[in-house]
DNA sequence: CAAATATACCTTGACAGGCGATGTATTATG
DNA sequence: CATAATACATCGCCTGTCAAGGTATATTTG
């Protein structure tokens, strides 16, 4: 893997939470996207992302339904509720918080 | 705590690694400097530490030694080898990577 | 038309890192 | 002299990731 998933490890739900602020979607698709926009370098793996809907559709952040899909393989819908949304809104405000201070933790300082 | 510390998680390495680059030290007063740093609002466990101390030594990124103090409590210190630089040089690439991936994944998308 | 590929979902079990709890020993301080 | 600070260390639990395996349907291709 390009990139160690460590330095990833904790985005998954924000990075769901934030493709779903912009209307329902499936998880085959969230994944393309997500390979997508990293062009390849990065991926959710499908067993992180599947455990990662059961977590947030237990913890209130996400809903599903099945589609009425006519043709092809059934998929499952998911949408966010207000409490992902402030929960998205709430991660942001931690992620710009981390960023800043693994910054300042790993840049060499001058002394 | 302030932050979830998965969103540390990965970044312990790098973060003791950019402190020894900047010469010999042991792991109270590192633990300190990043809390000082920080205002508190991250501070590395001390198993986590530790655990990371043994982890970089046996990969040969850094070694220690036992300080010499003729008062108050022994202190091991560390110091990063040559792996240990270019092991640092490398996880900074993958920060700055992963940092912009994060950026693209997380913020919303106009439409 | 059979085989391969793509779409789409899901679960299990192993693994690794973080950390609470707990322990040791020494020195400084009120 | 008790308490706090300095300084190190380990054990066992918890949680998130993911390789491996599975199901089912639709489309493409030789």
């Amino acid at each position: 893997m390009s990139i160690a998933s460590d330095l990833i490890r904790g985005h998954t739900d924000t990075i769901i939470l934030a493709k779903l602020m912009g209307g329902d979607n499936y998880g085959y698709e969230i994944n393309k996207s997500i390979q997508q926009k990293t062009q390849g370098k990065y991926e959710l793996k499908e067993a992180t992302l599947y455990t990662a809907f059961r977590r947030l559709e237990q913890a209130g952040c996400i809903s599903s339904y099945w589609g009425d899909e006519q043709t092809g393989a059934r998929r499952r819908y998911y949408s966010i509720t207000q409490l992902g949304r402030d929960t998205y809104n709430s991660l942001i405000g931690d992620w710009r918080t981390a960023k800043e201070m693994i910054e300042k933790l790993i840049e060499l300082e001058e002394k």
